[in-house]
DNA sequence: TATAAATCATAGTCTGAGGCTATCAATTAT
DNA sequence: ATAATTGATAGCCTCAGACTATGATTTATA
């Protein structure tokens, strides 16, 4: 039983003339008088009386059309579908990103996603990077926004942003525009929980400066560890566009070092994406270079 | 789009795995690779990411697979239906009758029927002979039962009764066991409508007989004509089975002349009978060969 | 880390399903 | 009667879809 001859068998129903429905199905007569044949030795029982000049739906091929037409439906559903999908009128992307990507990037730039393609559904999953790595190589997200260097996937630099001391505005540096690492010494410092690469880029920035930091409160997000630093209970290192919307700061750049957060946009090397997810990985990097086109190293 | 795409499409979805999907589709696991690259192509997206060793669903495969399925599933039902109809599980047959045909044969022999045949719907029709050969024409009608000769369809004598002529039991011939048409040439007759077989053969055996008969009341179904004969209104010209089951009647053979009214069961030539239809002709003639034997002229 | 096993893709061959044209047979309209 | 319409048959041809053999790549294992 194949789909063309099914499609004969419609065109014959409906018509109840096997040269009409030849010719509406673009085949010679006898191709539609064999097809015909075909179906019916297959399935075994005739399914057109040949009456007269002229053909007519016997009983079971009555029993058959409707299972026949269903059959067409759906095939023809089918293709416009993955039509549609293809055209990004429907669809469904996940974006993975690790917790203080967030702040400012990917809500601005999902508005703008959604804006562009209504039909498409945004799913955002919040996790380490490399919990992303493992939801990316399951497919459970198509897309995902981390700032450590992940291997065995695809990989494109979507920002670097400066890396900052923030400090209260009561503090003593509260007036300077930078400071060396090695200053910050006796300093007490807030830090970001273990696994996170502020924490990393923390660590490493005071080891190169020659000491150990004195951790004044290990854990807390984003959010918290800059209200913190406004409070006056420490330092700490992060990104310059986290803290560009916050007032009762102020931000030191680092002079030695200059450290960078490289912000990376990974995706599965061997999976195809989907027209979503390369929807928006085209938007992201656009958002990015519209926005951020002095922080992009690109 | 073929069938078997979809069905290859299914397998390896459902296993994951081309070669393990070839094996159970009974194909060899080139076969299956170039199936699904042709599937592929055709709706212009990739439906597998070959990921390592392995294949494993793509978004778009992911919205195709549902469709597929219904349409498997489809065609499986479809196959099915045909199947119970052939098995005569499920159906339906429709037939014809002229209306003094039913009295005693219909309702036992659809009876016998339906008790063998429990799936399948039976539809009855009454109507003169010539608009039960239209609705055979055009198959609304799958048999019918008539007394005339039709011609341009397939006949076979169901069965020959003899017609007799019915008298009330204060009648003058009450005591008779039968008469010479000539000797009703005064009784008052009372004929069935315009158009009813039995009502010509009242008329002919008259005519044979050489008067033209006096009418009492014209018109009248089975019942009503026996029950103004039963009163003593005047004779009638019946079958004989039609009176089998009444009192207050006398039944009188007819000498000469031995009119027999001859039942005969009538389909379309050209239009092949539903298993159905088959199954009801057979009941009906071996109903008839077990209960008339002796009526049956065959 | 080298080797074996597993898995999918490619190359090349062959057969038959399904297309075509030409024509016949049967029915219906003129 | 004659012409037109319609479906079936016969005979031919092409390519889709099957096969075997083999390659390339990844993963498991000694």
């Amino acid at each position: 039983m194949e789909f063309s001859q099914l499609r004969y068998f419609e065109a014959v129903a409906r018509l109840g003339n096997v040269t009409k429905a030849a010719h509406e199905q673009h085949i010679a007569q006898p191709s539609m008088s064999k097809a015909l044949q075909a179906l019916e030795q297959e399935v075994g029982v005739q399914l057109f009386d040949r009456v007269g000049r002229g053909v007519e739906l016997s009983d079971a091929g009555a029993l058959l059309l409707p299972y026949a037409r269903r059959v067409l439906a759906e095939i023809q559903a089918a293709r416009q579908a993955l039509q549609a999908r293809a055209d990004l009128t429907v669809g469904h992307v996940s974006l993975g990103v690790t917790p203080t990507v967030g702040t400012r990037l990917i809500p601005q730039a999902l508005a703008t996603f959604n804006r562009r393609y209504q039909g498409i559904q945004l799913e955002l999953h919040e996790a380490g990077a490399s919990e992303l790595v493992e939801l990316l190589n399951a497919g459970v997200v198509d897309l995902a926004i981390v700032s450590a260097l992940v291997h065995g996937v695809e990989s494109t630099t979507l920002l670097s942003e400066p890396l900052v001391v923030v400090v209260s505005q009561q503090h003593r540096f509260a007036q300077r525009q930078s400071v060396l690492a090695s200053e910050l010494r006796d300093e007490g410092f807030i830090v970001f929980p273990q696994g996170y690469e502020l924490r990393n880029y923390t660590l490493q920035l005071c080891e190169q400066a020659g000491f150990a930091p004195r951790i004044v409160l290990d854990g807390g997000e984003m959010d918290t560890v800059v209200s913190l630093v406004a409070a006056g209970l420490g330092v700490a290192v992060v990104p310059q566009l986290a803290i560009d919307q916050r007032i009762g700061l102020h931000a030191l750049a680092i002079a030695d070092g200059g450290l960078q957060r490289t912000l990376r946009l990974i995706r599965h090397s061997q999976r195809q994406p989907s027209p979503a997810a390369a929807a928006l990985y085209r938007v992201l990097h656009e958002w990015v270079s519209q926005h951020y086109a002095q922080a992009s190293i690109g």
